[in-house]
DNA sequence: TTGTACGCGTTATCAT
DNA sequence: ATGATAACGCGTACAA
């Protein structure tokens, strides 16, 4: 079961016939040891491989410089392209990045949390997962003094620290965008009732209509439980309508990629009878002749990495209060921003 | 620095007053302690959030139940799928991973690698950067007895653990798919000539040809660097010749995008004109209507998932021998398939 | 059935 | 300038 060992302090201790203090010092370069100490210190180190015991250092000093990703997937670019963010800021404190996927499964998301405290990571960055509903088992890392951050899909409570990124601003944008364009039945799919995010694109989306005083239609909102199927059928549901919307925003890119394919089937031209606004930014729009006017880009790599430098902060900051360490500056809201595509 | 200190054996025992070991062995339900001080410390143990600190036991057992996974980057959807493998197949032996990108960079690749190393992983699973070309830092780790599976892109050398894909099959498939539907002049974009992939590909192409007994017209193979501009060029040269080829195999899905846009703007028809089969397999082509007619799958997902059952069925198997682990079993190699997208 | 003592590799503290 | 020793938290061989 035990693995082989590995050259430790000891044995260069044994070699030159000094202490393992000494040892210790000298590799750390430590003042009070005298240089040819410490050269000869150094040159047997070198000579039998001898790497400190991270593990041993990791033990005493309670810290394991790792910090946990629990995130819900890595197909989706948006992930993917956060993880990035995260991996890169990490890497320049000299951290490693412990990851975990929920797949959009709480039992799982429990688990994963589960091992990631007791391998007593320092801290975690979590994006929790569609189907969470009760928050007990974040609660539980703060016993155990791990910091948290949340980001693009937080819960919601008032104490603590995430990032995520403002809708408001590119959906404001998207939506003049299209009255401008001459809209003015503008469709919108959202996602599962359940869903902040949904709630929050539903609002915006009426506040955007009444700015530019233009009559409400309930009807011209559905719902989607983001499957292939669920979208096609939201989006049959807003298209085969008497009054069909001239242009539709869809909850995200998937969605979008769904409900453009529904309206060619329904015979429709993309960008002439019906255009597309849409959620996050798929790098491969720019591919495809079948596209979205516009999306509304949230940032990922840059969540990822913020989300980072606050946990290192809060790291970083003292421990002592460590009870209250969500102040302003660690609750970070970006804004979005449209892009457009043609 | 020090974090805050956690419940220990010692405070159970001391409020128990018995000794750590009684409630070490009770914790562990050990048959020679007693019904009511097992009883007793389980419950102090839940009151006061006990929790074993890994890091000690990992210390101790020199065992990390880690295993790190260094790959070039997750925004191709190859590797984010791949690593889902791995993180499935780590997660059912209770293992974490530990995310490295080198980005195609030697430089980082090795500066992961040697994190990796300090943090005593227990093994890793490895796909090269494109542009490694030394791999001495990989031979590093075999002293400090890290078992290394390598997957995809696979050094060459002969004592090393791998999974790969073998793209002939695949290939062929997707030539004699080409030559019966009447093509007969079939291009080649290839990648960078130093890349063991693209040598690979070329001979495949030729030796399918042959075996149909087509004549080779080396104006047919051109090789790209893999950026935008060089995949448009290669298109370029390839189309824009006297005699164009009417099919054209791409180096990967991401050349393919890039061919396909430069042969539009050339003002050809896709799939009538010309057309395209690529390797990999982006999820997304079947929302476009200008896609490859077929792709050369190479299953990541899998490859990932076998890479790591090999990973562990090393650290399982005798440490004893452990010079020599690379056996037939730890060399596997999956057949490629085409699918049609048509 | 329970307790004592030791070791894992390192560093910090207190001597010398 | 260097050495001896304790401590980190846990598991376990050996004693009682």
């Amino acid at each position: 079961m035990q693995r082989e060992k590995l050259p430790t302090i000891k044995e260069i201790a044994k070699r030159l016939k000094v202490s393992t203090s000494t040892v210790s010092r000298a590799l750390h370069n430590h003042p009070s040891i005298g240089y040819t100490t410490t050269m000869r210190v150094h040159k047997i180190a070198q000579e039998i491989g001898y790497e400190p015991n991270k593990t041993a250092i990791l033990f005493k000093q309670r810290k394991t410089f790792t910090i946990g990703v629990l995130l819900p997937n890595l197909s989706e670019d948006f992930f993917s392209a956060a993880i990035s963010g995260i991996e890169d800021f990490a890497a320049t404190k000299n951290y490693n990045v412990l990851l975990g996927q929920s797949l959009d499964d709480p039992e799982r998301e429990k688990r994963i949390l589960e091992t990631m405290k007791t391998h007593r990571v320092d801290g975690m960055i979590v994006s929790i997962s569609k189907n969470t509903d009760n928050y007990e088992h974040f609660e539980q890392l703060k016993k155990y003094h791990i910091p948290i951050v949340f980001f693009d899909r937080i819960p919601e409570k008032e104490a603590i620290n995430y990032v995520a990124c403002n809708l408001e601003s590119g959906m404001l944008q998207a939506l003049n965008l299209l009255i401008e364009q001459g809209h003015t039945r503008i469709g919108l799919i959202t996602g599962p009732e359940q869903l902040i995010a949904s709630a929050q694109r539903r609002e915006i989306y009426i506040k955007g209509l009444q700015e530019k005083n233009i009559q409400l239609d309930e009807k011209l909102i559905v719902s989607s439980g983001l499957s292939k199927e669920e979208n096609h059928k939201a989006t049959k549901k807003l298209l085969s309508a008497k009054k069909r919307p001239t242009a539709i925003i869809t909850f995200n890119d998937y969605v979008a990629l769904d409900a453009i394919a529904e309206a060619k089937k329904l015979g429709l031209t993309i960008n002439k009878d019906v255009c597309f606004v849409s959620f996050a930014n798929l790098p491969i729009w720019e591919y495809m002749d079948s596209r979205p006017i516009a999306s509304i880009e949230q940032f990922p790599y840059k969540q990822g990495e913020k989300a980072t430098e606050i946990l290192f902060s809060v790291l970083e900051g003292d421990d002592s209060m460590d009870e209250e360490t969500e102040t302003p500056e660690n609750q970070v809201i970006f804004d979005s921003e449209m892009r457009l595509h043609f």
